[in-house]
DNA sequence: TGATTATACCTAGATATACGATGCATCCAC
DNA sequence: GTGGATGCATCGTATATCTAGGTATAATCA
């Protein structure tokens, strides 16, 4: 089952970060880590998720550094910065109200 | 406190479906009470509903008619159809589903 | 009476965002 | 050595919503 895609609009900041608040990951492990952690219900496509990592990069919300591992393959990792976890728990409080509101215009009832 | 915009698309539709599956209501009415019933947090601005209200009424999820009261000024009331009702509960579940799987990754403390 | 405000409808253009398509490179299994 | 999975990335397109504006009527108040 996957979702209007509309309804992700908005939210896949806050799901990025965290992600990234866990543990440090590159962008295809991000990929594959949202779809096992939503159940399969929530997909994050690359070229959705490359240009929002850019720019949280450029804001300072995430760091990147390539991974140095021996024999390893070369991968980007993307971890949360201090910022970025101060704009997590905005977006963490703004989620809440969100949905709280829209349950409570759901679950109004007839008038 | 009004919610970041982008968290509003793709569950605008649900909202007036709601509202309009307790009572025919009219546009303006429709705005003022989107505030009221979501303590402000959500609002629903006229140049979003009144095109959403367009397309609904040429996709048959509801249908419109002209107030005709004595002395009363002229209000365009819209309701919702069988047909929009089906679509409604469809966006529910769907509502639920997205909602479950976001809170579900939010949650998921650290791997 | 005249001016201001609230109500009530609507559209056009700008903006934002996600996605599909695509490209390139590396690694592993057969 | 070929194919498929991995891994990074960009570009064009589609679509939803907002800002800003336009029109008109009713109510309120000086």
């Amino acid at each position: 089952m996957t979702i209007n895609k509309e309804l992700m609009k908005g939210s896949t900041v806050i799901l990025i970060l965290t992600l990234l608040d866990r543990k440090p990951m590159y962008g295809y492990e991000m990929s594959k880590e949202m779809e096992k952690s939503s159940s399969g219900v929530l997909t994050l496509k690359e070229g959705t998720l490359y240009p929002i990592l850019h720019t949280l990069e450029s804001d300072g919300m995430v760091e990147s550094y390539w991974s140095s591992g021996e024999g390893e393959r070369k991968r980007k990792y993307y971890q949360i910065t201090k910022k970025g976890q101060g704009l997590l728990k905005e977006k963490q409080r703004e989620w809440i109200s969100f949905r709280t509101a829209v349950d409570q215009v759901l679950g109004g009832g007839p008038a």
